[in-house]
DNA sequence: TCAGATCACCGC
DNA sequence: AAACGCGGTGATCTGA
């Protein structure tokens, strides 16, 4: 991969400097603004700047100016190559431990605020999954040969705890159905048929960013509208219909923050506690303001994520003990936020996804139950579902 | 030469 | 008026 993507980023680096006119460093921000919005006199009106006063090269600022250059797309694609390489495939292969042959992370148990693991050196949390190319890093963690790795992920588990703490009964309703829930709630949102809603992939897609956005980020309509392309005024509205749908998630929301600003903390349902000094100041400064409103969302997060984070850490400790238990030769190797990956022999496969299902499963009681898609595969590119 | 800040971007 | 939650890494830049 590491020739074959070198390859390719000296092949758009060149591109790109032909078009500049002259050679330059393209990883260098100060000097790609420089040709972008210099040189090249792209249009500069209502962009982004950094810190440091220069015009913004980010990805989301270069994504608006598609079209207006050709050396655009060019500039991405060199910067999508330049991330994998220097990060993922040139650097993986010097960190592997020359007495076992792999890559062992170090995860840190406290590093994180609302109580997920970190992972270092490498962080193996971050192996790329959403571009095509960027997948197939995924095929040099393998399995010993006679053995497979086991992914089991918690689905949609970040919504389902805010189902259980909000109570919203309609949000509960779906889950409890079974439903696809970001089409049933684009059909609650729209007002029209579950099976028309789920031919209408943008609906959906709309739909399915509000939740995220509603359940990690605390949202606002001014995020909602840069996110999505919607105007402000299409975002605010979609906004009211949003929580007129689910009345349970804007009462969560708005208790949230009173409990944060009375109490100075908020919990996990485990009662893992994070503290918001901030949030019990008044000083009157834009400045102030913003970082009340940056701590409110934080507060509205911390349960949610914190409490994905608790129950995952159940399920490990109870996991590890069940294997030992069981004189089973599958070990836990990594630990993704929301997923488990395990090494087990072949012949163990059925019964150590059963086992790994059945732990996650039941590591804590939710209202919206926690559902996990298993799946199985000899190198972590290439699973495929197992059970279910 | 090196540490720290900045910018950008990978994941959940 | 300004702006989304939690992390870590690499390249560049700056200043000691």
């Amino acid at each position: 991969m590491s020739v074959e993507l070198t390859a390719r980023l000296r092949q758009t680096e060149r591109e790109i400097q032909e078009i500049a006119g002259y050679a330059f460093n393209i990883n260098s921000t100060q000097q790609l603004s420089d040709v972008l919005f210099g040189k090249l006199g792209l249009p500069t009106a209502g962009l982004k700047k950094t810190q440091a006063g220069a015009y913004s090269t980010a990805a989301d600022v270069l994504e608006g100016l598609r079209g207006k250059h050709e050396i655009v797309d060019l500039i991405l694609e060199q910067r999508q190559l330049s991330k994998l390489l220097s990060t993922y495939v040139d650097a993986l292969p010097n960190m592997i431990n020359s007495r076992t042959g792999r890559v062992h992370t170090s995860y840190n148990q406290t590093g994180a605020e609302t109580g997920r693991l970190s992972s270092t050196n490498p962080n193996l949390q971050n192996i790329p999954v959403r571009t095509d190319i960027g997948r197939e890093i995924r095929r040099a963690f393998v399995a010993e040969p006679g053995w497979l790795l086991l992914s089991a992920d918690y689905s949609q588990v970040e919504l389902r705890i805010l189902a259980h703490i909000s109570g919203d009964e309609y949000l509960l309703a779906a889950f409890g159905r079974g439903e696809d829930i970001h089409a049933s709630a684009a059909a609650k949102v729209y007002g029209v048929p579950l099976s028309q809603v789920t031919k209408e992939q943008r609906a959906v897609g709309a739909v399915a960013k509000m939740m995220n956005f509603a359940t990690s980020y605390g949202v606002t309509a001014y995020g909602l509208a840069q996110r999505t392309g919607l105007s402000r005024s299409d975002a605010e509205d979609f906004l009211q219909r949003y929580f007129a749908t689910y009345p349970g998630v804007r009462r969560y929301i708005e208790e949230t923050k009173a409990t944060a600003r009375e109490q100075g903390y908020v919990e996990t349902l485990l009662g893992r506690r994070r503290y918001f000094p901030v949030l019990r100041t008044t000083a009157n400064t834009q400045q102030a303001y913003n970082i009340r409103m940056a701590a409110e969302r934080a507060a509205i997060n911390h349960p949610i994520q914190g409490t994905a984070a608790d129950i995952i850490k159940i399920a490990m400790i109870r996991l590890h003990r069940a294997l030992a238990e069981r004189g089973s030769r599958a070990r836990m190797i990594l630990q993704v936020h929301d997923e488990l990956v395990l090494e087990t022999p072949e012949q163990e496969l059925a019964a150590t996804a059963s086992l790994v299902r059945e732990t996650m499963e039941a590591a804590y009681d939710l209202k919206a139950a926690l559902k996990v898609d298993v799946e199985a595969g000899p190198n972590w590119y290439e699973m495929e579902a197992v059970g279910g």
